[in-house]
DNA sequence: GCCTTGACATGCG
DNA sequence: ACGCATGCCAAGG
């Protein structure tokens, strides 16, 4: 596969994610095929920020711990996901810290591998 | 062409 | 459950 080729198939999968449900970046990876590429797919979605038409919905995407990923302390990316993340109703527990983080339980999105 | 970086995952203490 | 160490692979300098 070729990069761009794997940042198409990271975008059309996120793009896949239904509201109200979040994915971790490492089933990200199985979906398009590769499991061990999970650094890669975050790597994809950067570039989903800088105006991407439609709109893909990256912020349904956390780790696989269900841990929004820092991405820098002095941007509020993350504090933005996480609001994002409320505003579609998905259930965000947020710790002491502050640290925004989803229940997978609850809204988890994972298909298998092959049948997206 | 080599070295460093990175929105991660998994295993071990 | 939390923190640290290792593995993975591609993109950028």
């Amino acid at each position: 596969m070729d990069s761009a080729e794997f940042h198409a198939a990271v975008y059309d999968t996120v793009r896949l994610i239904p509201a109200q449900k979040v994915t971790s970046y490492g089933h990200i990876a199985k979906l398009i095929g590769m499991p061990n590429h999970s650094r890669h797919v975050g790597q994809a979605l950067k570039f989903l920020t800088s105006g991407t038409t439609p709109p893909v919905p990256w912020h349904r995407v956390v780790s696989s711990s269900g841990a929004i990923s820092s991405r820098g302390p002095g941007t509020d990316g993350a504090r933005r996901q996480g609001e994002a993340l409320e505003a579609e109703g998905v259930e965000v527990t947020v710790t002491g810290a502050g640290e925004r983080k989803v229940d997978f339980s609850v809204c988890g999105w994972f298909p298998a591998p092959g049948t997206v």
